[in-house]
DNA sequence: GGGAAATATGTACTTACGACACATTAATTT
DNA sequence: AAATTAATGTGTCGTAAGTACATATTTCCC
């Protein structure tokens, strides 16, 4: 009987033996962006039958040699050629028929890029970006991961200075109350979504403003350096506490 | 080349090639309990020479015939013979060697559960709790994962009422505040805390009293039972506005 | 130059948070 | 049985944050 995973030898003779280890393990990466004022995901049309005309998020088997953050890079770097990204593990899903040819268990980190950033490069043209707000149905349990990955996103949007990772370097305060309703489908109320973004300090004033606006342009900011973090274990600390 | 987790006839074949999926996958769980006013932990000591004299938590290779969140109850269910507890998932381990045996990607889930449940039998005399505060090094790299355990739980404590699945079904007060000082590790003012836990209005009052308790004795409580969640898929639920 | 459409800003009300002190009860001791 | 001890139980006030809400200003476009 295993004891934890403390293998033992006879344990580990098991791994020689297919039958015992006939687990598939790879990633799947749910990668947003900003686009047209809609929260968009990243989808490629599904080449199984079983699944013919849905669309499934980018996903690959993990390589014995790479460890599982790991993985989930390469498929960023591969699929839109960029480097420097924000990217979060969110969930392992794990039923047994999730896969139709076999077992697969698969684990989702979730992205957030700018769409417009110069090195993005959507090289196959079988990618798409489809506005979450319409995907229905989709490929194995994919839209089970999708509404996960909102989830988190949401809660985490909440709390972190996340967001950022989805917008262009300079921005507007426009252009960030838009996409904090797109994110959580909702209506702010413009002077107190200001003042709130005021008590956070996330935000330097660049003194510039908007150009090619078909209306008064607005000012626009940047985030402080320190508040970037692209890959993001959450820092542990120290509870805020507010009890329960 | 793969194509997001569609695998194709051609990776199907690399499924029965060890040398591409000789990666094993384990589950391993974290069982908080709260015993002497203190959070405790269910260890196991290590039998790798590896780590000799270091602690584990308890976990087994996930079956080709069952699910992931399975494995983790037939662990709990095996170990500590109790059936319906609380378990969720909280995140997946993946380094190349962080096990010395082999490539195992592990994935962990808390519990929590009440010490003094009269279905809990610890049948191993290996597994012993230890208190969350002292441990300083564990096996493989389960400090890691008890740190993550740990801060989840922490978050979730903050939300939702799963504080008391660590409780028996009757409670007082007290024991109650003691409970969350333990797991975050600060000092509640009595007052402000009754005060939030009234106005959360989660619990019942049972017009009864402690016994034996060396002095006078406080009013017992019991959770409302819609507030009663074991295993917890978390509500994807409309986001609270507090905007970031 | 006038109109349209967006930016920019402040106040009053309500609700939550945090600090803080004293009377009451029951068990224990003398 | 009276006094002591150690816990339970409760309310107020000042501060910070959240919410609702209206008007003046700037720039583009015609």
């Amino acid at each position: 009987m295993a004891k934890g995973t403390n293998l033992k030898t006879a344990e580990l003779e098991k791994i020689s033996h297919l039958e015992y280890f006939n687990i598939a393990i790879s990633v799947d990466c749910v990668i947003f962006c900003y686009h047209e004022k809609q929260l968009k995901v990243l989808l490629i049309k599904s080449d199984l039958e079983e699944f013919s005309g849905l669309y499934s998020f980018l996903g690959d088997l993990v390589r014995p040699d790479e460890d599982l953050d790991s993985a989930s890079y390469r498929i960023l770097r591969e699929r839109t050629g960029m480097e420097d990204v924000y990217l979060e593990q969110v969930h392992t899903f794990g039923t047994i028929d999730r896969h139709p040819s076999g077992r697969v268990i698969t684990t989702a980190y979730y992205s957030l890029i700018d769409v417009k950033h110069q090195k993005l490069r959507i090289t196959n043209n079988e990618l798409q970006w489809h506005a979450v707000q319409d995907i229905r149905k989709m490929a194995f349990d994919h839209k089970l991961i999708l509404d996960t990955c909102l989830a988190r996103l949401r809660e985490q949007v909440m709390e972190h200075p996340v967001i950022f990772n989805l917008l262009p370097e300079k921005f507007s305060l426009r252009e960030l109350q838009e996409l904090y309703e797109a994110i959580l489908q909702v209506d702010l109320d413009r002077r107190n979504f200001r003042k709130k973004i005021a008590i956070k300090d996330w935000l330097i004033d660049l003194n510039e403003m908007e150009e090619d606006v078909p209306h008064r342009p607005g000012k626009l900011y940047k985030l402080k350096p320190e508040f970037k973090r692209k890959a993001g274990r959450r820092k542990a600390g120290g509870p805020r506490v507010a009890i329960a």
